[in-house]
DNA sequence: TAATAAAATTAGGTTAACCTAACTATTTAA
DNA sequence: TTAAATAGTTAGGTTAACCTAATTTTATTA
């Protein structure tokens, strides 16, 4: 039996890893993450470890086996796709369907998330450009880089971002900067490596170099000398 | 805070003096309903006493306080806006929607019930034919009976169902009975009280007395002689 | 009504999921 | 390279939700 609580465990071990992948998950990040002791971590660990879904050892933190990844990425598929028919189904906001999503991503029913995948049309992506893991866990492609990276000139698309934060959402949703927008960046201060960008609704938008290291863009023109 | 298991606990005591309204609320029944064993369930009536959720003693059962029949209330309410929304929207059948509104009724979020009832037309009955309580706990009248207490030759409208099991709703099915159909009583067999009856689509349908004690119906002749 | 059955209750125990406090090991930084 | 800080671990405790096995009431029924 995986209860929900066992889910969020998995889940967490499998986003932190992905947040860093050069740093291990210890206890501590994974009780950061999910508000609760290290010691109650470090409870769960052993059992998760018996039940044969992650490794843990000091060194190497913890990590998910084949059958613990198995299932945070089906967690994880199923958080996205809700995320998704949240958003295009019943017209909640970008910032608003993280916390939602959060319930109903334990929600025991595979033939349920079939039914809304289909709804939304079978997509590759969810609101925030995050990717929907297929029934296999495995992730469509994409490939992205911080807007932060840009160059001077650079024309590029929005296809994700990093930070969820209702905050930081709804600052982008002020500046109407969504996902498949287009941006230009025409300036870069060297001195803070804040931007100045135009879109097409807005022209000389100012952003501060934390902002854009959490948009994730591609670059449209295929030979832009962006990094 | 309530738990889904507090929001159970209080469902059941409503829906069991629902059930039967000349009956106390025993632990036992509580405990049967919810496959517990007793005293899990006495020892739950002192929190939700304390709470101020219910009262108990042994002569009057369990009964729910103003606030507890709140919840209660709100608990049913979601339920079958749940029930609803997956039978019009996403196209389950009547006999699936109930094990999954099970978990759905629990999803704490007024925004994502209020839009979804909203989507399916803020209707006054769920897919069995059971009245959906406002935000305030109050339910939309409807006056029904069993179908086993027709007369020969009356003719009715089936408004709903009061067992809810997946086996009777899809015998049901399989004799293509459905919500709003128009029955016509054509026999009834003194000697075991079945009865034999006719639908648009189907003629001399032979129906147990058991179930035509499950299905509720309304007389179409306002001047009918049925009890 | 006395015996029997059923329901309610009490006693005592388990497991999961949390915690704090204390201790140990490992970093980091002076 | 030692002191201080941080991270990991162990020990021990709490609460919610369950349970079984008595025990005590409260029906039933012969
Ligand atoms: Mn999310
Ligand atoms: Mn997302
Ligand atoms: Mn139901
Ligand atoms: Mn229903």
């Amino acid at each position: 039996m995986k209860t929900y609580r066992e889910e969020n465990y998995l889940k967490a071990v499998y986003q932190l890893a992905n947040h860093d992948k050069s740093k291990t998950v210890s206890p501590t990040d994974i009780a950061n993450w999910l508000e609760v002791k290290p010691p109650t971590v470090l409870e769960k660990l052993a059992i998760l470890v018996k039940k044969g879904y992650v490794t843990y050892n000091k060194f190497d933190g913890a990590r998910l086996t084949t059958t613990g990844k198995d299932i945070a990425l089906n967690i994880v598929r199923r958080h996205r796709i809700w995320e998704t028919y949240l958003y295009k189904e019943l017209k909640f906001s970008w910032s608003e369907v993280h916390e939602i999503a959060e319930q109903l991503e334990h929600i025991n029913s595979d033939k349920l998330i079939d039914r809304i995948y289909d709804v939304i049309g079978n997509p590759d992506f969810d609101p925030h450009g995050d990717p929907i893991p297929n029934k296999q866990g495995k992730l469509p492609k994409s490939d992205r880089r911080p807007l932060s990276q840009s160059i001077k000139g650079c024309k590029c698309v929005v296809l994700g971002v990093s930070e969820h934060s209702e905050v930081f959402l709804n600052y982008l949703t002020e500046l109407k900067i969504g996902l498949n927008d287009k941006l230009i960046v025409e300036q870069i201060n060297a001195y803070d490596d804040s931007l100045k960008l135009s879109t097409k609704t807005k022209e000389h938008i100012l952003m501060s170099a934390k902002a854009a290291q959490q948009i994730l863009v591609q670059c449209i023109k295929p030979n832009c000398a962006c990094k």
